[in-house]
RNA sequence: GGUGCUAUCGUCUAGCGGUUAGGACAAAAGAUUCUCAAUCUUUAAACCGGGGUUCGAUUCCCCGUAGCACUACCA
């Protein structure tokens, strides 16, 4: 029987989730889903100078949001069980290092009763002074002895240095010259010299917390992980790790590797990083973020407008493709389609307009009485009283205009003119389709609407089909409103342009060459709006 | 410097020895329309270089080059 799949996303909390970081626990989720496997959250703030107060909370809230749900540790949640409340869930806590102390200090004894760990007094200082004298230092087995350990001095000198209370770090001893081999479910088989790999320090005795590497490779054994799925920055420390878990005599359930490739930046070269997201105009975290530490604040997908659903798509492609043309996908979908074979190797330029595309598909999905939901805050931000206004009518309209945006906030600036009469106009549209007998046009065409009765106001009729011709052999009946019908054979009698007409009736109803239908736009303002506005055009232009 | 990983249109990618090298974003053009957008159609756009292996390499191997990562008492 093959073993229950657990992964584990396991972020430090020292500041916002990176854009990078929300791929790989997307990614572990994904795979662990589609295994019926569990997800864990596990906090790896070890680095007790490193820690930004509400970082933790921000990656809760932020994997809540993108609907990543977490079956054990820090901050479980599903979204089957509507559980909004932040919990830590398991057997295999607590979930987070700095509470694990104790369980540290065991394996760290177990290493060194084993001879495969040591302890060092080496300072920092010490260490700077080696890096300076010999070219390419390294702690290793070819330098170890000429350092300052439980190697080179006496058990008594040792045991005497730590009761007066003198710092150390424990070392991992790395046996030389063996080829480790890591086993990549991404890359294949990576092999290394550990002539390369130096004494890793294991432990810190002036925090009294581990570090990274042996925290990583207890916790992952004591939580029972069986797929590591990491960012490619942990391939070089893979064979130390694989070391470790010898080590220890864990070789036979040493979890799977994945290394994900890395999000780089979309101009010139690098990993993506915080400054690129205010260089370039997008946001680089999934939550806007208050760091109380250094009082920077950055942008964030959900404040930028952005749906989880979009985001979610957007980061599964980049770096992962199935065989098919298909770019939407559902959480649903991933999960069934996902796999770690089908990651591709090389690195992704994070290209933010791809991005905006998907949150435009998503967008169109919406039903329209979810995007006026969305949208009415955005009204009365502009000073549009929804009390005043059915929500059917903006309900129409973002109907009418969601096609023409990316996002909801796009919708004032697009829409405005169903709301507000334009108090200027556009000037390129002015020189373009306000022509010199626009004003006389426009006088006509008030006495041409001023003829239509309120119940003819947006009523729609039925055209009957026209002659068959070579072009069109079975005309088709079409619908139109009586408004239209009205002022084309009235433009057509008087042998009037049509677009320079029609153009000058837009310009008097929104300000601009732009917009919906002409004849949505009057059905929504009505016929005394419409008439007033063309009167306002007529006195400014 | 050392070690490792990677390499197809501008970008994300499909391709797993024989293809007119496919799709999407972005770009351009056209159709449509009263305008703008959307939509539809079309166009332009790529196998890093050199050696092998092979009847045949984008694909497999080697070298070079380039990019990236790592090289902390950070993760």
């Amino acid at each position: 029987m093959t073993k229950k799949v657990r992964v584990r996303f396991a972020p430090s909390p020292t500041g916002a989730l990176h854009i990078g970081g929300v791929r790989t626990a997307l990614y572990n989720y994904l795979f662990a889903r589609q295994h019926g496997g569990d997800m864990l959250l596990r906090i790896e703030d070890t680095d007790s100078t490193r820690f930004v107060p509400g970082a933790e909370e921000y990656i809760i809230e932020s994997l809540r949001w993108l609907g990543i749900e977490i079956d054990e540790g820090i901050g479980a949640w599903s979204k089957a069980k509507g559980n909004n409340v932040q919990e830590t869930r398991g057997e295999h806590g607590p979930y987070r290092q700095s509470e694990r102390r104790e369980i540290y200090h065991k394996y760290v004894r177990q290493l060194l009763d084993d001879g495969k760990a040591y302890i060092a007094f080496d300072t920092p200082e010490q260490l700077e002074q080696k890096r300076q004298e010999i070219k390419n230092f390294q702690y290793d087995a070819s330098t170890r002895l000429l350092m300052c350990n439980s190697l080179t001095l006496s058990q008594d000198e040792v045991n005497a240095r730590i009761s007066n209370g003198e710092q150390y770090v424990v070392r991992f001893k790395v046996e030389p010259d063996i080829d480790v081999h890591v086993h990549d479910l991404i890359r294949g088989e990576v092999v290394i010299n550990s002539n390369i790999i130096d004494d890793k320090v294991l432990y810190k005795s002036a925090d009294d917390l581990p570090t990274y590497h042996l925290a990583n490779i207890v916790d992952d054994h004591l939580m029972e992980i069986t797929h590591v799925i990491r960012g490619e920055e942990w391939l070089p420390s893979a064979p130390l790790h694989v070391l470790l878990y010898e080590a220890f005599g864990w070789a036979d359930s040493m979890p799977e590797f994945a290394h994900l490739p890395l999000l780089l930046k979309p101009d010139g070269n690098g990993k993506l990083s915080k400054r690129d997201g205010d260089r370039l105009g997008f946001p680089v975290f999934p939550l806007e973020f208050h760091n109380e530490k250094d009082g920077t604040v950055s942008s964030g997908y959900r404040e930028s407008g952005y749906y989880p659903e979009a985001v979610i798509n957007f980061l599964a492609l980049l770096g992962w493709h199935a065989t098919g043309d298909k770019e939407i996908y559902s959480m649903d979908e991933l999960i069934q389609e996902f796999s770690l074979d089908r990651v591709s190797k090389s690195g992704a330029k994070f290209d933010f307009e791809k991005g905006k595309w998907f949150n435009h598909q998503y967008l169109m999905q919406k039903p329209d009485a979810e995007l006026a939901r969305e949208f009415i805050p955005v009204l009365e931000k502009h000073g549009i009283s929804s009390s005043a206004l059915p929500q059917a009518t903006v309900e129409h309209i973002v109907g009418l205009m969601k096609e023409r945006v990316n996002f909801v906030s796009e919708l004032w600036e697009q829409c405005s003119f169903f709301f507000e009469a334009p108090t200027e106009y556009d000037e390129k549209s002015l020189k373009k389709r306000w022509k010199e007998d626009s004003p006389r046009h426009i006088g006509e065409l008030i006495q041409v609407l001023e003829g239509i009765s309120d119940d003819d106001w947006c009523r729609r009729i039925t055209l009957p089909a026209a002659e068959a011709t070579d072009q069109n052999p079975v005309p088709q009946p079409t619908e139109t409103w009586y408004i239209d019908n009205v002022v084309m054979s009235w433009i057509a009698e008087k042998g009037y342009g049509v677009g320079l007409v029609m153009n000058a009736f837009r310009i008097c109803l929104v300000g601009a060459a732009r917009g919906p239908h002409i004849w949505e736009i009057t059905d929504v303002l009505g016929k005394q709006e419409t008439l007033r506005r063309m009167q306002t055009a007529l006195a400014k232009i």
